[in-house]
DNA sequence: ATTTTATATAGATAACAATCTATGTAGGGT
DNA sequence: ACCCTACATAGATTGTTATCTATATAAAAT
């Protein structure tokens, strides 16, 4: 019994003809002609070695072997619909798994999507990576991830991206702090002060300091913490002032206060960045999908800025060719 | 995802490669050049639709979809792998089903042979009918069933036969009758006395009358009983004799004795007979083989008459000839 | 006895599977 | 920079599958 001489096609018409009980009736309904299916039985019959089928009364019935082979088919065949079914789940993203990195600001937001998301495709295995950006870049370079969430991406060469939210950068003070009475501050003002800095290779610093530069102006004293919230708590006990992401700040914040700095917020978006050299896979597609249809009902109306569907049109043309 | 570009093959090589994490390994496994497994793992992901494999610190392992089609795969193939062991089992008569058609005389010894096969083939189903030789002839000429079990064969022309017990008829009388005491008796002696007949179409009834008219003798007074049984009993109760196959009289029969009656016992034997118009079933085939080796051991040596090896013989010199 | 219906066989063909050899290319290791 | 190994591509060949039309045969129905 050489499995070679076995195609599913064959088992397909076998398991027709067992389940119609003639040759004729099964041609017609595969749309073949009647000798085909003979011929498509007597080779089964070869290869099985065995006979399959017995006629009596008009009809035919499945011997011994016909009818474990029938049995058989049938399992075989419906794995393989099965497979099908699969395969259809993990195009449209409802299966399969996907891992995204974040820089470290992100993950006060991020969540408020990966949620519902995991929520609707139950599914899908998400993996998050958080890090700073230099952490971001490093496994962008490795291809490690599937998506990136970054407020500046890298060089566009390999990758494609599509902002989804606004990430203003604020100046905060501890509250009562002497300033806080102002209605207008000059950011000279405040580098009197002690400045607390996330670490270099951070985003948020980097952007303050490019910011900072393009104003003319330099630090004064600071003090690194590699941590957003030890700024935010250190910045309400009055360590000293600090220029962070907004969505650090909870949404009640009594002891801290933003302090409206001429020129700030520093303006940025968060963009989710794909690299066009590694073929996207579907879960994560459909977490894009989900990001670009929900994201109005996950995030608050002030940060929304929504430019998902053309990077999701960009993929899209992609994947058509080929 | 066209089923028909799938083929068993193909499902074993992606196995093999799968499994090896690479693809030389698995063309040298497969006794195949590794250009051949390429091309074919390319065919697969064409059929498919979805990368497959992605390669990892020098290995290569399947994708979401690719790990799927592995378990598929290996489902599918032992799903075959099973399908032939069950043809193997049903080839060696190991499983399966057969009838076999008995004449009522012979129920009285198959199942000593019957009791042992099924210990030794638990998986072969076996259904037995019984009655008289007419019935049994109908049966045969409407191949009802796989075995017959005859004394004296239908026309050979569409059947083979092999002998394998004796089966002599001989004269029965009470105990205390008074010709029991004789050394040697004529048969016209016992026409005299109401003789116990079964009843037309019986093959035991045939033989004597056959046997009575070679010798020129006719019969007196009679009654007719449809059971072997039935006229045993009744000649133990005094209701007259009769001529009956020894296999009928229990082993102990201190009612009944035989009488030493001049051209008796008569001799006939039982053969299994086997259409030879139609295949043989494997189950039938194999117990076949078990009578021919297991005969002597199932029934008492003065009636062993095993010629079951050269029915064998024909019966395999046909299978050979497809 | 004749017609209808179901199945099998023959002969033909286009497409494809399975395989090879030869050659090109890319990723790791020294 | 170079080599080895693993993988991919190209081109060719052979055999098989899947399918058809036309026709013969067997079985059932009238």
């Amino acid at each position: 019994m050489n499995i070679r001489h076995f195609t599913f096609r064959l088992l397909q018409v076998y398991v027709a003809v067992v389940a119609s009980g003639t040759v004729s009736e099964a041609a017609r309904r595969l749309h073949l002609t009647q000798p085909t299916v003979s011929m498509q039985l007597k080779r089964l019959v070869e290869a099985v070695g065995e006979p399959l089928l017995e006629s009596r009364q008009g009809r035919l019935f499945p011997t011994e072997a016909g009818s474990e082979l029938y049995r058989a088919s049938r399992e075989v065949l419906g794995r393989f619909d099965d497979f099908d079914d699969y395969l259809s789940a993990l195009r449209g993203g409802e299966r399969g798994r996907f891992s995204i990195a974040l820089v470290n600001t992100a993950q006060y937001v991020l969540p408020r999507l990966l949620g519902p998301h995991s929520q609707a495709f139950p599914e899908v295995e998400v993996t998050v990576h958080i890090g700073n950006r230099r952490q971001m870049l490093t496994r962008f370079e490795r291809q490690e991830d599937d998506l990136y969430v970054f407020s500046h991406p890298p060089s566009l060469a390999h990758a494609k991206a599509g902002r989804f939210l606004r990430n203003p950068l604020v100046a905060v003070a501890p509250r009562g702090h002497p300033l806080a009475a102002r209605e207008r501050i000059d950011m000279s003002e405040l580098l009197g002060e002690r400045m607390l800095l996330r670490e270099p290779g951070s985003a948020t610093r980097m952007l303050f300091e490019s910011w900072l530069q393009e104003q003319g102006l330099t630090l004064g004293r600071t003090l690194q913490m590699a941590s957003n919230e030890a700024i935010r708590v250190g910045v309400a006990s009055g360590l000293g002032l600090a220029v962070l992401s907004e969505h650090v700040l909870p949404p009640e914040h009594p002891d801290i206060l933003i302090l409206p700095v001429a020129g700030l917020p520093i303006e940025s978006h968060w963009q989710f960045i794909v690299r066009s050299d590694r073929r996207l896979s579907h879960a994560a597609l459909g977490f894009l999908r989900f990001a670009a249809g929900h994201l109005d009902a996950c995030v608050e109306p002030r940060f929304l800025s929504n430019e998902l569907e053309a990077l999701l049109a960009g993929l899209e043309r992609d994947e058509s060719l080929h």
